[in-house]
Parts: structure tokens; C-alpha cells; sequence
RNA sequence: GCGGCUAUAGCUCAGAGGGAGAGCACCACCUUGACACGGUGGGGGUCAUAGGUUCAAUUCCUAUUAGCCGCACCA
């Protein structure tokens, strides 16, 4: 169905519409990008969501942005390249096939083997993949899918193994035996970026550690008594004179009664706590620190699973938690708690499953951040990375100048597996971009790969270059689309992503992956609170996008973003930018109903225009400029408020209108020249909007007369100086003014709409006269006044409500239905206001630092102001005065 | 502890060194030949507080208060 068939809806129906028009889109290729090889590129890469996702609304954001950049682009005369694609997101998607195997077939994982496991990840990726790219293309979203990419596909995966391979032999990836983040049921590492720290409160416990030779005691405080069993020291501060003789002397551990030495290491606070500490290296990353410094033991007592192993003795088996309670119960009865003390300290929890993370003493790989990160910044320095909003910049600087090694190792099976195999035989470690079957230092066959795989964010790193081909330097793509132009997305994924992307990029390309950053907020529930699948609080974007069309989604999402700030969802502000597109909807049939089917436009040199046509003329050339130079600064509330005010405010209340005169007169030519001029103005609005609601202005594109092929492939308009007319622009503002003043008399004085009345201009001047002549029509008809006299000086009539205007005093005499007490407090309070308005100028003016300091030009605003107030004011004190008598 | 953001109408939020804005909500009126998902008119704000810069501050600067966020530390 299109536009012309259902030409008599008045309401407009999306779903008729939008996945048709999606459908003729991409059928048409008008996606791909290269197809104007003369033309400049213009690239961007989509943050690739996770493949078996659903599509929620921060997706939606980003989605609607970026599209928004694309199809702008693409209409100013680029080669527009958006490159879509998924992430395999390993932990959250092998989480989620785990749990569905467990729920339909009560398997674990490691029932099935790893082989096996694999394969039905990807038979989910198979099955499941296409829902997010289907959700996607119903967002309206005019990517490029024929380059469509997947992290995990054999090209991004070969630019993986290239990466890794290359950092390890610049010695920039290691392995080690270090402390880091594991989360016990995950079971596996996690970088620092992917532990949250809450503040919660704990219980510090005072412990009694008794000293060996019987000579006394020190009492320890530690938030993590169950560790105990792995402690290999206590230390003190060396300065601590509580316990300088001590140092050197052996405690005995409670429980155990394994013997531990008292050590001295500046690291310890004495301050806080009782000034002395327990020491358990594998436990805590401090402890690391201290024990390597002293070169103490790692005992660990906490495996993998979370519970405690055979060093705790009578306690193994149990998990930390027990294990916390159990130890302090054992500790009080044997008289070795001295005190517990309530604390409010900061917990890591895996940001995946909210679980406390277990510092853990493990082997893992590693990325050396120190050589990535300076070359990253100093990128950075010399400007070649601008953040929009620009304040992201300071952020990202301070975190990359701190970045801590990278743990890239994950204890997954599903993601990149870590190209390292080591030999049996020999013992060496080997790394290597194609897979080894034989030892290369000893021959031998028996080699074991790595069972790791590498973190997500590892293969997302290289998106920018990875989805266009590289290690490949040759592939076209690589070289005309990268480095890509902008990358747009949420500010919480800066560090996890951007960042990444960045240094990255520099390292293997040289270059910035991006000379943009832009960053938006997220969209927050109606209450500001962030939507989350515990909360329930989420609102799903097919459902909008189901009830209310994607367009509505889009404008609502884009209108209601400022640059880098969070926004809220609510089901109103849907129901606005539904209504909007429905206006667009209407004033286009209304246009459409105007046109013939073989409508030619006039040529506007020469034709007889109008100072309403000139207005909207004026008008659309600095809407159009406005957006243009919103858009240019990835500000797209600004630009969608410009688009908004201009459409609703002045094409449909004011202009539509106007030319309703000439449409429904009898004068051909002036029929014909608004009939042009409502072509022209809804064709260029349809093409300044098309990039926010692309389905229906591409509908309603194809059902007007003299269009071309498809809006989305058209030219953005130009602002045009010729269409400039400031004349234009005065002139209608008081011809508004007068309208909206008889207007407000008769809603004030209750002279029902439909009731003629006959209306008395008296106009300043024969200017004036003049110009209110030449719209006196709009006037007769808008104030709807079957006598209308325009005229200059004159007496007043003496039964009438006035309005005073610049230019003229407007007299609706209406005898014995005007009140003269209303129609008095009416013009006291228009008095009030009016010395208000003068006080406040004159203050202004009196100030002789005003008049000698401010630009001339203000001061000359001020003048003409005051003057129009003053003479606004006798007018109205004239008319007080007279039916006062 | 360091850094950032926010504070404007009942609600959600724009805004700019020189006359306080929008949407929603509210009140009154309107079956006007595009649209009631509409039209017309209207009410409503000491622009968080205190200083400072300036001829001029709601806007810039400083401090304070409140809320939020990030980073670091935490025995």
C-alpha cells in the first residue's frame, strides 16, 4: 500500500509501511557502500552486540545515532560505509547455551566434552545469530550487510592470532604467575575493568596470634579470617615501636598452629587496624607484593570452586562464606577473637553474575600495557582523537596513563583459544599463528594447546581494521574505508572498548582506528534508575518499535539525547514523537492533496512571491543550515529540535495555512506559486528528517509528485542566501503578532471564534498602512473579520477592545458585547507589564557604562526596544483613558 | 582520596554573556475542507545557595549544599 492509496488515513500506520520500504532498500543496494567510487568514504564500524542477544535500548541509541550519521553522510555525497556485525561474547554467551543444555537435557558442560560443547555453541550462533541483525534491520538501520562481520569468522579470528602472535614475540604478551581477579562461578579470570567495587560493610576481626616462645602475642585485624590458613607472615611497620622487638620472632597460627614469622615492610598502615597484618601472598594482591618482597611461600587455601582445601584442616570443603563463620566460631571458643569490628570497605564482584571476586594466584596470560599505552596517548596529545562530548577526553587520558597488564587468559571454552602450545618432552612454550602438531625445539608430537581462550574484548580490540580485512594491507576495503571516521558509542564501554580499539589500532596500523569518538549516555527507566534484566525495569525496543513504529523510537531516542548524558525512557515521550511523525504525515497528505499527479515546480526566479512564501523560505534556509551545522557536531537533539520547531511551529500552524488562501482562491498564479513553495518546503523537510524517520519520510517521498528514485539516496539540501529575506521575516512577525492579539481578546472576551467581527487598524503610519494592506487577507481570514478597515490615524471607535502592536493599535468594536471592566483590567495588566518592560530598559540605558561598554549594536536593539515599549505603553494608557470617561 | 556530571515550570529536559524555553501535565474555548496522535488562547519559574569577574551573570570563575557517575585505596 502506499501513500496515495491510503491516501484518506488520517492516522499513519508504520507497520503497513516500514519493513516494505526495508525490504526495497536493500534490495536496491542502496546499503552498499563503493558504489560511487568517486565520491569521498565515510566510515563507521557498529559496536558489535552480542550474537544471541536481544536488542535493548541502549542498542537502540547507539543504532538510531549512528544511523542517523550514515544517512546524513550518505545524502551529503559520501561513500557511506556502516559495517555491522556480532561479538561471540564469550562468558555471556557460553553461560547462556549452558544453561539451556543443563535446563533441556540436565548436562553440564563438561559432560559433553569441550569438542562437543563448542559445537553446539555454534549450533545456537546458527540458530539464534540473526535475531539482534533482524532487530536491527527493523530500527531502520542502513548498514552494509554484505560486509557483515562476526568476531569469531575466520578472517577477524586469523587477525587475532596475528595480533597475539606478534605481541608476544615484541615480548608485549607474557605468561605469569600472578594474583588476579577470579570469579568462582564463572571459573574463571576476569580483567580489572571486569570487577565492580561496592562499598559494603564487613566486620574487621581482631585475632590473637600468639608469639612462639611464649613471650606474648600480636593481634592481628583482618576482613578475611578464612584465609588464615594460607598466612606466611604477620607484618609491622618497622617504625612501629609497639612492635619492634618482635620483629624477627615466630607467631604460631590459631587452628593450626603452623608457625609464622613476624616481618617488617613499610607497606603496613599503622593507623589503621591494630598496625599489624597477616601476610597470605596467594590471597590478596598486596600480600603478593609483600611476600615477593620478602620472598615468603604462596600458600593457597582457596581453590578454584571458591571452598577450602586441605590446608584448612577440619575446615576443607567448606566455601568462603562457611568457611568466614565457621573460622570465627572456632576462634571464639578458643579465646583467640579478641573483637570484631563492624567496617565499610569496598568488595569486587564479577560484573557478569554480581559474585565476589576471589583474588587468585594463578598462571595467565598477560598484555604489557606500558609500550601500548604511551604511543595511544601521545596520539591523543597531538589531537589526533577528538571525544565528543570533549570532557571524555580527561577521562580517557587518566585511565590509559594508569593502565594496569591486561589479564587476557579466560577458562572458557568458547572464543579465540590462545595460539600457545606447550611440549611435553622438552618443556618449551610455543606460540605460533598456525597450529603446531610438532614441538619446533624438540620435534616432538606431544604438544598440548593452551586451554584458554582469550578475552572478547581481545578480538574487539581490532574491529576497526579486523572487520575490514586486515592483516590483508592490499584489501581494498582496508584501504579506502580505514582509518573509519567516527566511532559512536556508550561512555561505559570507553575503557573496555574504546580505549582498546585505540591502542590497538595505533600498534597495528600506526594510525587512530578513529579520528572521533562520539559518546552518549544510557537510556534510563522513567525513574532514572539504569534498566536491568534483575530490576524488570526494561523496556523492550520491539515492543515501541511493534506499537508505535521505529521511526517514533528513533525520534524519540535522538530528540531526547544531549551530547554524553543519560536520558529517560518514557512511554509519553514516544507518544510525542509518534504524534510529530503523524503531523509530518498529515501536512504531506495535505500537500499531496494539493498537487497534482503531474505537479511541475515553478521556477522561483521571477514568480510572484508572497512575504508568507518568502518567510517560509527564509525560514527553511536557516532550519536547514541549523541542522547541517548540528549534525556536523554530532549534536542531534539540537538539530532534531530545529527540524521539530520549524516543521510543527512554522510550515504547519503558520504556513499551511497561509497558502490555504491562495490553494482555494481563484487566482491561478498565486495558486501556483504556493503550490511550489509547499513542494519545495515539505520536499527539503523530508530530506532534513529523513535520517531520524527514514520509513515514513521515504513513504511519503515516493507518493509526491516530482520526486526522484528514493529519498535515502537524494541530496541534502543547501541553504539558499538567495531565499534570505529579513523584510520577510519583520513583516510576518507582526502580522503573527496581530493575529495572535485579536485572537487573545477573543478567547478573553469570549467572542466565540466562529463569530465575525469587524476590526479597525489604526496603523502608525502610512508604512504601516501599507504593509498591512498587503496581508490583509491573512488577517481578514485568521481573526476571521468580515470588515476589516486599515487606516492611518483616525479616531477610535468607542465601543471596542483593543490591542496594541507595533505599527498600529487594533480595535475590535463589538457594542454591548464588550465588558468594559474586563476589557479595562485586560489593558491594566498589558500596562503593567509594559512600564515593567521600559523601567527595565531605562535602568539599562542610564547606565552610562552600558551605553559606553556594550557593542553598539546592542545598545541600538535596546533603543529601538524601548522606543516601540514607550509608544506600545501610550497606547494603551490612551485607551485606559478613554473608557474611563 | 582524585576526577567528572547534574541542579531551570508540577514532571521530563533543552538553552545561551544582553528580552526565561520546549514536550507532557493543567485551565478555558474550538466537530475551521491535513491532522482530536488536532487547533486557539492561557496560568505556572528569585534558573540550588553564597561570593567574585563584567557595563551586564540564570549563563563565566570560586566555594558550599544535594544527587549521580568514574577511578584509586581499603587489614
Amino acid at each position: 500500500m502506499t501513500a496515495r492509496e491510503h491516501e484518506l488515513s488520517t492516522v499513519y500506520d508504520p507497520r503497513a509501511v516500514e519493513q516494505r520500504i526495508y525490504e526495497t532498500w536493500e534490495q536496491r543496494g542502496y546499503f552498499r557502500a563503493g558504489r560511487h567510487p568517486e565520491r569521498p568514504p565515510f566510515s563507521i564500524v557498529m559496536p558489535p552486540p552480542n550474537v544471541t542477544g536481544v536488542l535493548h535500548l541502549g542498542h537502540a541509541l547507539d543504532n538510531t545515532l549512528q544511523d542517523i550519521t550514515i544517512r546524513y553522510k550518505r545524502l551529503n555525497g559520501f561513500d557511506a560505509l556502516w559495517v555491522p556485525g556480532t561479538d561471540h561474547a564469550g562468558i555471556a554467551t557460553q553461560a547462556r547455551v549452558e544453561r539451556s543444555i543443563q535446563e533441556s537435557e540436565g548436562k553440564s558442560r563438561h559432560d559433553l566434552g569441550r569438542e562437543a560443547f563448542v559445537e553446539r555453541v555454534w549450533d545456537w550462533k546458527h540458530q539464534y545469530g540473526d535475531a539482534i541483525t533482524r532487530q536491527i534491520r527493523a530500527l531502520g538501520s542502513s548498514c552494509d550487510w554484505s560486509r557483515e562481520r562476526f568476531t569469531m569468522d575466520e578472517g577477524l579470528s586469523a587477525a587475532v592470532r596475528e595480533v597475539f602472535v606478534r605481541l608476544y614475540e615484541k615480548g608485549l604478551i607474557y605468561r605469569g604467575h600472578r594474583i588476579i581477579n577470579w570469579c568462582p562461578r564463572c571459573a574463571t579470570a576476569l580483567s580489572d575493568i571486569e570487577v565492580e567495587h561496592k562499598e559494603q560493610t564487613g566486620h574487621l576481626y581482631h585475632i590473637r596470634y600468639p608469639l612462639s616462645d611464649g613471650s606474648g602475642e600480636v593481634i592481628i585485624a583482618t576482613t578475611r579470617p578464612e584465609t588464615m590458613f594460607a598466612d606466611v607472615a604477620v607484618a609491622v611497620h618497622p617504625d612501629d615501636e609497639r612492635y619492634t622487638q618482635m620483629i624477627g620472632k615466630m607467631v604460631r597460627l590459631p587452628l593450626t598452629n603452623r608457625e609464622i614469622p613476624v616481618i617488617a615492610d613499610d607497606y603496613v598502615d599503622i593507623e589503621y587496624g591494630t598496625g599489624c597484618l597477616k601476610i597470605t601472598p596467594a590471597h590478596d594482591p598486596n600480600d603478593f607484593e609483600v611476600g615477593e618482597r620478602h620472598h615468603l611461600e604462596q600458600l593457597q587455601c582457596i581453590d578454584a570452586d571458591g571452598r577450602l582445601n586441605v590446608l584448612a584442616g577440619e575446615f576443607q570443603g567448606l566455601t568462603r562464606e562457611q568457611a568466614r563463620s565457621a573460622v570465627v566460631d572456632a576462634l571464639e571458643q578458643g579465646g583467640q577473637l579478641v573483637r570484631t569490628e563492624e567496617i565499610s570497605h569496598s568488595v569486587g564482584h564479577c560484573s557478569r553474575c554480581d559474585t565476589v571476586v576471589e583474588p587468585f594466584l594463578s598462571d595467565q596470560w598477560f598484555v604489557r600495557m606500558e609500550d601500548l599505552a604511551r604511543p595511544a596517548l601521545a596520539g591523543v596529545e597531538r589531537g589526533e582523537l577528538q571525544f565528543v562530548p570533549q570532557r571524555f577526553t580527561k577521562v580517557f587520558v587518566h585511565w590509559l596513563e594508569n593502565v594496569r597488564d591486561w589479564c587476557i587468559s579466560r577458562q572458557l571454552w568458547w572464543g579465540h583459544r590462545i595460539p600457545a602450545w606447550y611440549c611435553d618432552d622438552c618443556g618449551e612454550l610455543s606460540v605460533s599463528k598456525t597450529d603446531l602438531t610438532e614441538c619446533p625445539h624438540c620435534h616432538s608430537k606431544q604438544l598440548r594447546q593452551d586451554e584458554d581462550v582469550l578475552d572478547t574484548w581481545f578480538s574487539s580490540a581490532l574491529w576497526p581494521f579486523s572487520t575490514l580485512d586486515w592483516p590483508n594491507l592490499e584489501a581494498p576495503d582496508f584501504q579506502r574505508y580505514y582509518p573509519t571516521s567516527a566511532l559512536m558509542t556508550g561512555y561505559d564501554i570507553l575503557f573496555f572498548w574504546v580505549a582498546r580499539m585505540v591502542f590497538m589500532g595505533r600498534e597495528f596500523t600506526g594510525k587512530m582506528p578513529f579520528s572521533t569518538v562520539v559518546l552518549h549516555g544510557l537510556v534510563r527507566d522513567a525513574q532514572g534508575q539504569k534498566m536491568s534484566k534483575s530490576k524488570g525495569n526494561g523496556v523492550d525496543p520491539m515492543e515501541v518499535i511493534d506499537q508505535y513504529g521505529a521511526d517514533a523510537l528513533r525520534f524519540m531516542l535522538a530528540t531526547s539525547t544531549s551530547p554524553g548524558n543519560d536520558q529517560r525512557f518514557t512511554w509519553d515521550k514516544i507518544e510525542g514523537a509518534r504524534n510529530f511523525i503523524n503531523k509530518i504525515w498529515n501536512a504531506s497528505r495535505f500537500v499531496l492533496m494539493n498537487l497534482d499527479a503531474d505537479f511541475e515546480p515553478l521556477d522561483f526566479t521571477g514568480r510572484q512571491l508572497d512575504v508568507a512564501d518568502r518567510w517560509i523560505l527564509h525560514r527553511l534556509s536557516e532550519t536547514v543550515d541549523a541542522v547541517t551545522h548540528h549534525l556536523d557536531h554530532y549534536d542531534f537533539g539540537e538539530a532534531a529540535r530545529a527540524m521539530y520547531d520549524f516543521a510543527w511551529d512554522d510550515f504547519c500552524d503558520w504556513y499551511i495555512e497561509f497558502s490555504k488562501l491562495a490553494l482555494y482562491g481563484d487566482d491561478g498564479a498565486r495558486k501556483a506559486v504556493a503550490q511550489t513553495v509547499l513542494h519545495r518546503v515539505l520536499t527539503s523537510l523530508l530530506k532534513l528528517l529523513h535520517p531520524y524517520i527514514p520509513f515514513v519520510t521515504e513513504e511519503i517521498w515516493q507518493a509526491l509528485p516530482n520526486t526522484s528514485e528514493a529519498l535515502i539516496i537524494e541530496v541534502w539540501p543547501k541553504a539558499d542566501d538567495a531565499l534570505c529575506d529579513d523584510q520577510a521575516v519583520s513583516q510576518m512577525r507582526l502580522v503573527m503578532d496581530a493575529i495572535r492579539a485579536v485572537r487573545n481578546v477573543r478567547a478573553e472576551l469570549q467572542v466565540p471564534p466562529s463569530k465575525p467581527v469587524s476590526m479597525y487598524i489604526r496603523c502608525e503610519s502610512a508604512d504601516y498602512v501599507q504593509l498591512f494592506e498587503s496581508v490583509r487577507h491573512y488577517i481578514a481570514r485568521f481573526c476571521n473579520s468580515d470588515d476589516l478597515t486599515i487606516a492611518a490615524g483616525g479616531d477610535a471607535p468607542e465601543k471596542s477592545a483593543t490591542q496594541v502592536v507595533t505599527g498600529a493599535v487594533i480595535h475590535i468594536p463589538q457594542a454591548g458585547l464588550i465588558d468594559v471592566e474586563a476589557e479595562l483590567a485586560r489593558l491594566r495588566r498589558e500596562e503593567s507589564r509594559l512600564v515593567g518592560e521600559v523601567e527595565r530598559i531605562e535602568k539599562k540605558l542610564a547606565n552610562a557604562g552600558f551605553v559606553a561598554k556594550a557593542p553598539e549594536a546592542v545598545v541600538a536593539k535596546e533603543r529601538e526596544k524601548m522606543e516601540d515599549y514607550q509608544v506600545k505603553l501610550r497606547a494603551v494608557q490612551e485607551r485606559i483613558s478613554d473608557l474611563q470617561q
